[in-house]
DNA sequence: CTTGACCTTCCCATCATGGGAAGCCCCATA
DNA sequence: TATGGGGCTTCCCATGATGGGAAGGTCAAG
């Protein structure tokens, strides 16, 4: 099948398809005598898993990793699981901080809640309600696009 | 202070104060007769707070956003309220999201033996559970969409 | 006055992704 | 058979947030 039929299939645009065979992700696909893409179901099965896993915040670094271990019959569902956990962990981290900041903007915005009030302490309150000296190391981010562009160490 | 001061008590690198004050997030700084920026103290507030929102996954829109609400002291109370909420309910929904996201990985995670037998069910999973197969074989989708698009404003 | 640490601007790179142009290619229909 | 529209190719550019680094000016301590 054609690039455009590979990418509905799968999910991942064509534009991503060529992306991931340049740089290595996806091995270089067969081409029709005229130059086109030629993709087999195999290969909308793993471009699947890659945008399954994309969808889970994995980067492509890892993503890579899980894709050795997928094809390697000998891998090890430790390796995996530690991938896995680790994911869960960061996320569990920023729920909790996204958390903080959604209590902390309802407070705010009570605070400043619809009156003529002239002096909302909407910046000392945000300051201390934010916690963290700030200054203090930058803790590896945990942020949604950090995540993701974290390599994988 | 200089830049360079202003970067360490606010977690922001110099670079970064720089390109925000270019891109219009905070105000242009004042500057020495040798063109060396100078910072106050409230400045490096409203930094320490750009750090915090950032760490928390943020896009500068937001945070952009949400300084106006900071700074717009009294004069619109409702729509300062209004934003502040919208911005709540944004944050809910991550919430949410990551908490899917979560709760997927670790359920995956939680099968998996991590020993070194090669039948852990996180690729299976990884594998198997594509949002959105339009009429395809398995349909025992988690569909968390777009979540990774969430850069929205 | 020298030295080294700081500051300035400017340019380039990154990662994952999309937009778009220029130019082939393929197939259905008139 | 010719044609048109849509799909494919490559190539270049842009994004957002960030870092690296060069070339050059500035400050403060020795």
């Amino acid at each position: 099948m054609n690039i455009g039929d590979a990418a509905t299939r799968s999910g991942v645009s064509a534009k991503m398809i060529r992306y991931y065979e340049q740089i290595g992700l996806i091995p270089t696909a067969a081409r029709t005598v005229s130059g086109y893409r030629n993709y087999a179901p195999d290969d909308v099965h793993v471009l699947r898993f890659i945008a399954r896993a994309r969808d889970l915040g994995f980067s492509i670094g890892e993503i890579s990793e899980l894709l050795d271990l997928w094809r390697d019959k000998n891998r090890h569902s430790a390796d995996v699981k530690a991938l896995a956990q680790a994911r869960v962990t960061d996320l569990r981290l920023k729920i909790v901080h996204l958390q903080d900041m959604a209590d902390t903007l309802e407070n705010l915005a009570h605070s400043c809640g619809g009156n003529e009030r002239p002096d909302c302490p909407i910046l000392q309150g945000l300051e201390v309600a934010t916690g963290e000296p700030a200054g203090s190391t930058t803790h590896q981010a945990v942020n949604f696009s950090s995540f993701k562009k974290r390599t994988a160490t």
